[in-house]
DNA sequence: CCCTGATTCGC
DNA sequence: GCGAATCAGG
């Protein structure tokens, strides 16, 4: 493949976005993300910014976000992997099916997301679920997996890391489990014992 | 480990 | 000009 006019028009345009060069690549196809890499700095595209002369040149950002949580939240719907963006599950006191959000996420090439990572928790904690509402068995498991967990940090999280908050955010005392997460799943076994629960067993456990 | 972009250098 | 290999980093 040879970069004719168009896929580096397609190039610029996707750089300019905020895509990745590995993204652009497999966008392309037919050429690796060195070979954007490479290119982005040939064309002298790369980056620009350092301060006076970035906002005359600069083509254009993403724009502000009018509502921060609300934007956060549209945007969760990745093309395909969202790259590195947790999709933050927090674990409230009713762990519900998340909205059952069971989609084979059709979507071809809907929205990007223009690099912004997701912060883990907002101001009020969610309230951890309970002893009430998990089974004796799986909270003692949670309990003693959490003495192992990996304590990873947010940017140290991948998709086959759990992503089972533990602590308050607010502190340092705050980390994710990281054990190593069910395939397909985002949590380890243990917190998947007590994040997905069917709904039988909570009307069960409810007084 | 997974991923980013940056740089180098033989082609 | 091109891009694999490599580097530096989150």
């Amino acid at each position: 493949m040879s970069w004719t006019d168009d896929r580096v028009e397609t190039l610029k345009r996707m750089w300019g976005e905020g895509q990745s060069a590995s993204q652009i690549a497999k966008e392309l196809g037919g050429v690796t993300r060195n070979a954007v890499i490479g290119k982005v700095h040939r064309l002298g595209l790369s980056n620009r910014v350092e301060g006076e002369e970035a906002a005359a040149a600069a083509p254009v950002a993403p724009a502000p976000e009018p509502a921060p949580a609300a934007a956060a939240a549209a945007a969760a719907p990745a093309t395909d992997r969202p790259a590195r963006a947790v999709k933050a599950e927090p674990p409230a006191a009713t762990p519900e099916p998340e909205t059952a959000t069971a989609e084979p996420e059709p979507a071809p090439q809907p929205v990007f997301i223009p690099r912004r990572p997701i912060v883990p928790a907002g101001q009020p904690l969610p309230p951890q679920p309970s002893a009430n509402e998990i089974s004796p068995e799986a909270l003692a498991s949670v309990r003693e997996v959490e003495k192992r967990a990996r304590k990873l940090t947010l940017m140290e999280l991948t998709e086959r890391t759990c992503k089972w908050p533990i602590g308050d955010p607010a502190t340092e005392k705050f980390w994710f489990c990281g054990l190593p997460a069910q395939a397909g799943k985002p949590y380890c076994e243990a917190h998947v014992g007590v994040a997905f629960q069917p709904m039988s067993a909570r009307r069960d456990r409810r007084r």
